[in-house]
DNA sequence: CGTTGGATTGGCT
DNA sequence: GCCAATCCAACGC
């Protein structure tokens, strides 16, 4: 059982934290896909982009819930995104997964994306999860838990994370809460 | 109950 | 660069 007590942080320092960090898909054939974090975004209820901004309701109720578990949306009409659940129980706080690396099973994720290759695999939040064949039945999934684990990696120093304005929203749209790895090719939207 | 628009993507102009 | 695809949560009546 991982120890998840360090996203217990503010959404934007989770979000930060999260970067270098892995995410390890085991499919029922037993491969293992895994993606490092290269790009977050960070949201809670004081932000009006987040949604949990009006409160818990069915779809955001994982929000609320603990740190460490996964919420999952569904959104125009056919692509799924994930987060990771951050901050104390009830804050309502999770950090969007928008791209990942791809570590092992590239090929397989290649499958999973119709084809596509190279960055196109994971440098966008529902390129992401359609690589790891992540959707609706994984919202609240516990990330300790098998088929499907965050790993914690060390830190990443300040120098190599850019820090810029949120992608895709149209309300709170000046605060800087996307994060990313300098240089790294597979972000979804580069300076 | 009807309307609206969205934390996106990929194909086409 | 523009825009259609396609579902559903949230909100207004």
């Amino acid at each position: 059982m991982a120890d998840f007590t360090l996203l217990n942080v503010s959404s934007e320092e989770a979000a930060r934290r999260l970067l270098g960090c892995e995410l390890v898909r085991v499919l029922d054939t037993g491969e293992r896909l895994v993606g490092r974090i290269v790009e977050t975004e960070a949201y809670n209820q004081t932000d009006a982009a987040s949604h949990s901004y009006k409160g818990r309701t069915p779809r955001t109720d994982v929000m609320f819930g603990p740190a460490g578990h996964l919420y999952v949306y569904f959104t125009y009409g056919m692509h799924y995104c994930c987060n990771v659940v951050v901050g104390h129980e009830g804050e309502g706080a999770a950090v969007l997964i928008r791209a990942l690396e791809p570590i092992a099973g590239a090929q397989t994720m290649a499958v999973n994306r119709g084809g596509r290759t190279g960055y196109e695999l994971t440098n966008g939040p529902a390129k992401a999860c359609q690589a790891l064949l992540l959707d609706r039945a994984w919202n609240g999934h516990d990330l300790s838990q098998p088929p499907l684990q965050l790993k914690i990696r060390k830190a990443l120093p300040d120098e190599v994370i850019v820090q810029t304005t949120r992608i895709g929203i149209t309300k709170d749209t000046h605060r800087l809460w996307r994060f990313y790895i300098k240089d790294n090719p597979y972000v979804s939207r580069p300076a």
